[in-house]
DNA sequence: ATAGGGTTAG
């Protein structure tokens, strides 16, 4: 440091002492002498030098590489002003403010690049103090450091500062116009946008497709249309900004005779209707267009890919995937998701072992894969190899804390994530509120829910899902009410929540009542948990027949999970027939599942029927059926104590079953019959 | 031909 500062100077000294006087004095010669003087080719020459050595500066800077460019400044004989400003410029592009400060410090003479060089450097790192300090003292301001002024404020959530400045800038060109209205643009203030691009004297394509994304970004697709039509000179981009939103939107009537009207579509066209098309669930016509297209790049690969992947065509997907001739660590990922979605971890590790590099999204999909205490032990390992964890980390191992009623490891990653800036971030904080009531904390959950700037639909969510599980139906409705009132659209987890509230209240009627009302009231169509929900809420209030009923009619793929939420209902009330029958159906789909033997040679042996109930056993060793032993846990001063069942082996065994015992006693005193 | 402001679609 301190020899790079003294190299500097001396360089700083020998610069003072070769330019200033030899210059002019050689000019005056040369301009005497006319050509051919000796002194006057070598000027000609070492000027060429200084300008060779300004490209090569600026050539390493634009490549990072810093070392080089440093070198190769430190060995020019001859610099001048340009090679200076060349080192600012080259230190603030990469990051490199102090060194920047410092050119600037020792240089010999600063021209009005130089300042505005080195204000840019500011404004891009946030030092807008300073910024301001510099743009104060400058000896002379043109348009070029306004906009960087302007855009250091911008960048930097200085709205109110940024505005000031242009409407106190004395000349506008077109580049500040095109700053203030993306200022404008990022804020989402369409509108005011809107009216300034109007005022705006000329406009770039380019200004038009960022109006445009805007419009596309917030769904406002008619105004979208409407600019569309007004761009004088189309590019790419704003044909494929046009096919996005209408693709987002779902509209894909429009999409597509955008496609058919572009001329000359280029990939990224192709791209962004097939995602469309994905989607929107038309995986035929999507599949259609990709192959027209005789060549492919990796990221129309990898939207093929993803689509397949999100309408559950896992198969077709590693069709493709095989197919593609180069793949990229997106493809890759892309393939771990579907093995993780197939829900089948022991092929979605192995393939995550075989990947030929992995990022943090890799980890954060295996990771998001498991359920249990193995998600929690990946997540160590993914730190022991060198990754942060992002706000997907972070929202999703707090969520399998949640699941496992964690309190030890959430809290942990509670403080890790606030340590890691995602303080405020509202998915994050919306997982933590879950993990807090999901433990019983609602107290907590509540001030992390009011304490939020604005909330969105995912954190009221997770307070209505967190007031279901606390039994606490009418706070969820309340809850639910309110969203409404916020002007919130609630979306399926919400249902769920409210279902749950439900199923877990015993509340028939007003579930029965919230299902219907999904589709009717709020076009929501319901999926295959929500029907569940109602599955569950008919068998609890032993409503078998009919719950059965409501199977039957489901319009979608019935899992077996709801049939087994059934079977589940049958045990409660003791339905032998129903539940015989409905094993059965389970045990036909797949006959390895232990859990259906086990519960119906339990219905059998509750009845006395002591001979069928060791005959439904005898065939889990037949068709080598098992059924995992079911536990569970809790968490105490990060102590995990796990309980079997009739398990003995625990040192304060005779003190938890007493416990067992009275809390058996309270249970019963408290039962309510459904 | 070299230095300062904004663009980079899927």
């Amino acid at each position: 440091m301190t020899r790079g500062k003294q190299k500097i100077e001396a360089q700083r000294r020998n610069a003072e002492r070769n330019q200033k006087p030899k210059g002019s004095q050689l000019e005056a010669r040369a301009v005497a002498l006319k050509v051919s003087c000796p002194i006057c080719k070598n000027l000609t020459k070492s000027s060429k030098v200084v300008l060779a050595g300004n490209v090569k500066i600026t050539e390493c800077f634009r490549n990072g590489d810093v070392e080089t460019a440093r070198c190769i400044f430190h060995e020019m004989p001859k610099k001048n002003l340009v090679t200076w400003n060349c080192m600012i410029s080259g230190y603030v592009r990469n990051n490199k403010l102090s060194e920047a400060q410092e050119v600037f410090n020792i240089m010999p003479k600063r021209n009005v690049v130089s300042w505005s060089a080195l204000l840019n450097g500011y404004a891009k790192c946030g030092l807008l103090c300073e910024a301001q300090e510099l743009f104060d003292r400058m000896p002379e301001r043109n348009t070029i450091c306004w906009n960087s002024l302007i855009s250091g404020y911008l960048n930097h959530e200085e709205f109110g500062k940024a505005r000031e400045c242009f409407c106190k800038m004395p000349k506008r060109n077109s580049i500040s116009w095109a700053i203030m209205i993306r200022g404008y643009l990022q804020q989402g203030l369409l509108t005011e946008a809107r009216e300034l691009f109007d005022q705006a004297p000329d406009k770039s394509t380019s200004l038009y497709n960022a109006l445009l994304s805007a419009y596309v970004e917030w769904g406002c697709m008619e105004d979208a249309h409407s600019l569309f039509s007004e761009v004088p000179q189309k590019d790419d981009a704003t044909w494929t900004t046009m096919i996005t939103g209408f693709s987002r939107v779902g509209e894909m009537e429009h999409a597509r005779r955008l496609f058919e009207e572009m001329p000359g579509k280029c990939m990224e066209a192709y791209t962004a209707i097939i995602w469309g098309y994905m989607q929107s669930g038309d995986v035929k016509s999507a599949q259609t267009l990709f192959d027209e297209l005789p060549s492919k790049d990796v990221v129309l690969w990898n939207t093929i890919i993803g689509g397949y992947v999100q309408n559950k065509m896992f198969g077709v997907a590693l069709k493709h995937f095989m197919e593609m001739p180069v793949s990229d660590i997106w493809s890759w990922n892309l393939i771990l998701l579907g093995h993780v979605q197939e829900r089948d971890m022991v092929k979605a590790f192995n393939f995550f072992l075989k990947m030929p590099e992995r990022d943090q999204t890799s980890w954060n999909t295996i990771i998001s894969g498991y359920q249990s205490e193995e998600a929690l032990v990946l997540f160590s390992q993914m730190i022991k190899d060198g990754f942060r964890p992002n706000q997907t980390t972070f929202t999703t191992v707090i969520s399998i804390c949640a699941a496992l009623a964690s309190l030890g490891w959430g809290m942990a990653l509670h403080s890790w994530s606030i340590r890691s800036g995602y303080e405020y971030d509202t998915k994050v904080r919306s997982s933590l509120i879950t993990l807090y009531a999901k433990c019983g904390l609602l107290a907590e959950a509540h001030d992390l829910f009011h304490s939020m700037s604005k909330q969105d639909t995912i954190a009221w969510n997770a307070m209505i899902v967190g007031q279901a599980y606390n039994g606490c139906p009418e706070e969820a409705f309340k809850l639910f009410r309110s969203m409404i009132q916020f002007e919130l659209n609630p979306d399926h987890v919400t249902f769920l929540g409210l279902l749950t509230a439900c199923s877990h209240n015993g509340l028939l009627w007003k579930g029965l009542e919230i299902f219907s009302s999904m589709q009717a009231l709020w076009k929501l169509t319901p999926k295959v948990e929500h029907y569940n929900c109602v599955v569950d809420l008919l068998g609890r209030s032993g409503q078998l027949k009919e719950a059965y009923e409501f199977i039957r009619q489901m319009p979608l793929c019935i899992p077996i999970y709801t049939w087994e939420t059934l079977l589940g209902a049958c045990r409660l009330h003791g339905n032998m027939e129903l539940a015989e029958m409905v094993a059965r159906k389970i045990l036909s789909f797949k006959p390895s599942e232990g859990g259906a033997y086990v519960a119906l040679s339990n219905i059998y042996a509750s009845k006395g029927i002591w001979e069928d109930a060791s005959r439904t056993r005898s065939l889990i060793k037949e068709h080598g059926a098992r059924k995992d032993q079911a536990y569970s846990w809790i968490e105490i001063k990060g102590r995990t104590t796990v309980f079997v069942c009739s398990d003995k082996s625990h040192p304060q065994m005779m003190d938890i079953y007493r416990e067992l015992d009275s809390l058996s006693v309270i249970m019963e005193e408290a039962l309510i019959p459904i």
